[in-house]
DNA sequence: TCATAACATGAAGACTTATTCAATAAATAT
DNA sequence: ATATTTATTGAATAAGTCTTCATGTTATGA
């Protein structure tokens, strides 16, 4: 499938392939990626050193696997929430509640995506890009129901990612005040977009 | 000064430290702060091993020296522009379109500032807060002005680095299209935060 | 010009890490 | 029950990196 990725076929075998992963997840978010040796996960997920190798060719392989389980984690997890809803608004504030509880629930993806840009480029320009491109569809959808003003929505999502990106820093990492509760925050947030800052 | 940082006192000396500096943000920016070695920036830079121990402990010190002086010219260069015109958008404008254009002339600083999350979290986290709590005084002025709404000035300022950060980074990895011209980038951007999205 | 402080060198040693591989065990199919 | 595939091990090797230090050079002020 992934190249540098061997899926193991049994019951055994499956288990070692996930606690690799596991391990991994953990050892980057604790450490980062460049501070966590093969060594490190081997040992610390109680096997072998050379079994490693069984299931990944190298460090990068593990990581880039991660990470594609994350996208699409995450992808899925949005997309469900905000078929709930009715409303670019609506659908924009579920987004937003649900990337940042997302973030919360689950800090080791958030690292691990960004990270990528100094993993490998091509990983977080091709995360980034369809990302983008995927959310343009439905913000072309809003503008076409004229729920929206005709707005470049190249643009508007990356502003809408950027958003959400600061925010979801702000809250995981606590910088400044007032990081508790998720609701009340998207909820200002929201309200600040609506009305926008200038008189 | 900076713990770990020896500053030359002669002009030869001068001409080492500027050298070993000049090349580690070339490198770090090429191969990123973990791929790269002391031997690299040594050898690239044409000194001796040892040199590089006469004015840094060890690449940490000399990384963080590197992101210090970036994070004092851009802030300098963002005020004194914003500085030069009155009202709270314009000065958000001009403050977003000088960010960018940094950004454009200078992607080693815009790299540096992100990877420290990767380095060393306390870094990133110390640039971020500081960064938004100078930023929340001038948003607060406004407030008082009339000139904006009686937002959380703490959310806004996360809210447009979110922003600035994001078309930063769409601009100069080329995500997407239309990624040459700033200042109509700029323009569209700062339109879209001042009328809002949603009808 | 000479004494002194600053600057510069790069080979050497200590350390860390990735990766292989021959030997072994476990599981599964026939 | 046996053959065969799959999984596992960890010592050994190879490669890379940091950092020190004994030695040498250069600049400069008295």
């Amino acid at each position: 499938m992934i190249s540098g990725v061997k899926i193991p076929t049994t019951r055994n075998g499956k288990a070692t392939f996930n606690i690799i992963v596991e391990t991994a997840i953990e050892l980057f978010y604790i450490n980062g990626y460049h501070s966590t040796t093969i060594g490190n996960i081997t040992s610390e997920a109680g096997i072998g050193a050379g079994t490693f190798y069984l299931y990944f060719a190298n460090k990068k392989a593990l990581y880039t696997y991660i990470l594609m389980e994350f996208q699409h984690d995450i992808r899925k997890r949005i997309a469900t929430k905000v078929n709930q809803v009715e409303g670019r608004f609506e659908k924009e504030k579920e987004g937003l509640k649900t990337f940042i509880k997302y973030a919360l629930e689950n800090p080791h993806s958030y690292n691990i995506i960004w990270e990528s840009l100094y993993i490998d480029r091509e990983l977080f320009i091709n995360y980034y890009d369809t990302f983008a491109k995927r959310y343009e569809v439905g913000l072309k959808e809003s503008v076409e129901k004229e729920e929206m003003y005709d707005v470049d929505t190249e643009l508007v999502s990356y502003i809408l990612m950027g958003v959400s990106n600061f925010i979801g820093l702000k809250v995981l990492l606590k910088l400044g005040d007032n990081n508790s509760n998720v609701d009340q925050i998207v909820d200002n947030v929201m309200n600040i977009i609506r009305t926008g800052i200038f008189k």
